[in-house]
DNA sequence: GTCTATACCCTGATAGAC
DNA sequence: GTCTATCAGGGTATAGAC
């Protein structure tokens, strides 16, 4: 398993091309010229195509925490601040797919659906950490499922519209929702006497 | 122009088709069975199949009002319930169809759009009305814009994670944020009240 | 405007030698 | 594990008589 052994040259191709184009757009041919890499070797690894998404789904899951959330929370230590620094950089690669396949096979949509609860996971952790700021009355899950549904939503309206203030303008509100619902960071002592002002 | 000459049934066939399997997973064949009609015609009409979308966006387009925002609003007065009475009843369709297409031609791009704008237009029409509860600093298209927003990313999750409470989750969140915006209905003398009030 | 037949291409996938 | 050559099928779109 060298950094660069066939398998993965077809994955990172494919998860690349699956990104540019879209997974109907691009070819078993576009892969294999992209990977460089010939027919029999991709099959030889690939019963087919969508085992093929499967395997990029899985690198995208593996690789959450190392590529993604690490490098967007650097120097971010308020919670809430963690949750926009994410929607800040990034805008979930995963969700262009989910919805690109209208009826996935059961691997893909398992591993997409994985692929979405790791993402509210890492929301919920943020918001479990800012919980003393959060009224009793809210759900955190639902409210961390919120956060990706605004970022799956802007995505799409973004692209439709070409402008990807469209994005940030969902991000602006999902802000505003949020500021209106936590209070400022503080810290626990502050934290604490509110709590008992109330 | 009967009531079900070719074309009509072409367009017909085809929106029903690509809501239940999807524009790239609906062939020319399925459209022409469904709507009984032979290969000659269809190219009558239409130069290709994507000029059978755009026809399709523009009747989702033109029916909006008549199909969709009546009888969603028969007996709601109330323009914030208003809005939810939409988001009751409708996962808006031409939500999966744009995220579907990566890079849609600019015909089809614009349709999107378009219908996007509408849909977007209307629940602006209902902030308006529900204008003096609104605090002066929201930015009503924005809102309405995120309302959009949260339609789309809960059909996206919930189809995801095949659930439909996913979506319904969104939407309670959705109208968390906006109840804590709005002021209750009341009548406008009362609201005249609380305006000198503040 | 409608019909049948069909062209033509690109797709995912396979065969079988090396 | 890798290579080349190739298949079978379905896709969109066309041709040309009626």
């Amino acid at each position: 398993m060298e950094p660069t052994d066939t398998r993965s040259r077809l994955v990172l191709a494919a998860m690349q091309l699956f990104w540019e184009k879209g997974y109907n757009s691009t070819s078993i041919a576009d892969v294999l010229q992209t990977a460089k890499v010939n027919s029999g070797s991709l099959y030889h690894f690939f019963p087919g195509k969508s085992d093929l998404l499967a395997a990029v789904l899985d690198m995208y899951h593996d690789g959450i925490r190392q590529m993604l959330l690490q490098p967007a929370w650097a120097g971010v230590k308020d919670p809430i601040d963690k949750i926009f620094a994410l929607l800040g950089r990034y805008r979930c690669p995963i969700g262009s797919l989910a919805l690109e396949l209208h009826e996935p096979d059961e691997p893909v949509r398992e591993r997409l659906a994985k692929n979405f609860r790791a993402w509210i996971d890492a929301i919920d952790d943020c918001l479990q950490q800012a919980k003393v700021r959060l009224p009793a009355g809210v759900t955190r899950r639902e409210l961390a499922q919120f956060v990706l549904t605004t970022m799956e939503g802007g995505v799409m309206q973004a692209r439709t519209f070409r402008d990807v203030s469209y994005f940030d303008a969902g991000v602006r509100q999902l802000h505003h929702y949020i500021n209106g619902l936590a209070r400022a960071p503080t810290t626990s002592a502050i934290v604490k006497k509110r709590q008992l002002r109330q």
